[in-house]
DNA sequence: ATATACCCGACTAAAATAGTCAAGTTTACG
DNA sequence: CGTAAACTTGACTATTTTAGTCGGGTATAT
């Protein structure tokens, strides 16, 4: 099992932005640097953390991201989910009541993945962006 | 984060195995037709299980695989390195002192990560086969 | 004016995934 | 003995996903 690289850099510029408390705007530009990652995908990273009101944006020079909420409220699952990053180890379309083998009863196996998804979707929702900064 | 399907069905083989408990050997073709896994997709998942002694082989007529342990011994974990499934959501190598950016530290989201892994694996290693079979 | 910085759709090389194909070997059973 | 059932093994492939890049915008502080 593997995390994308989209959402490992979106949690790691997020917590980047976070860590320089003053709110003044901060540029991809700054982030990219500070980070090393590359600053065209970080656009495309916070369109998406954008869209999803997790960053706001503020055009022109000087300007930049703003977080719109605090860190100590922001949820890891937040950032996911703006990222369509999600968490999903069952083989079949969960909300069909087909199972993954094409049949019309849910395989053996079901709820074990089943489980295993509330099992990880509970470290993201129980972890807030501020955790990962005071370090 | 996707679960791969050579792993799901390596679990839900060995749950059908293990759900019938007359120790006779289980042949491939007969778990193909009970849980819709293409037979030749089975041979190449055993053939992992095998070397790393989760089952062994009976070949022959009448032949087959049977489990080598106990289904209330077997971890998921075991299974899930007999594949090469490995959690793995950090972006860097684990083993170097370097970090997912090629610096020569880690990032500010590596022991977030690590956590993460912990977290998963931990489920992997507290599930037994047989906890699937009961239901 | 102009440089800085966000905005956004399209594109692509490379890797991973989910299998299939083909050609064996071994052994129970009639 | 012959044969079918069943395991063994390596190679091959189509499709999808990933991890970005490219290129052309628009807004705004100075
Ligand atoms: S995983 Fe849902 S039916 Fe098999
Ligand atoms: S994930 Fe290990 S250094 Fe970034």
């Amino acid at each position: 099992m593997r995390l994308n690289s989209k959402s490992r850099y979106a949690v790691m510029a997020l917590a980047d932005m976070a860590s320089f408390i003053d709110n003044k705007p901060v540029s991809l530009r700054d982030i990219s640097l500070r980070q090393s990652i590359s600053l065209q995908y970080l656009e495309q990273i916070f369109l998406r953390l954008k869209k999803n009101n997790i960053v706001k944006s503020i055009r022109g020079v000087k300007g930049g991201y703003v977080l719109t909420k605090d860190a100590s409220t922001l949820k890891l699952s937040e950032i996911f989910s703006a990222l369509d990053e999600n968490v999903k180890t069952t083989g079949c379309d969960n909300n069909s009541k087909k199972g993954c083998n094409g049949r019309s009863t849910k395989c053996i196996t079901h709820n074990l993945w089943d489980e295993l998804d509330v099992h990880i979707n509970a470290f993201f929702e129980n972890k807030k962006l501020e955790d990962l900064i005071k370090n």
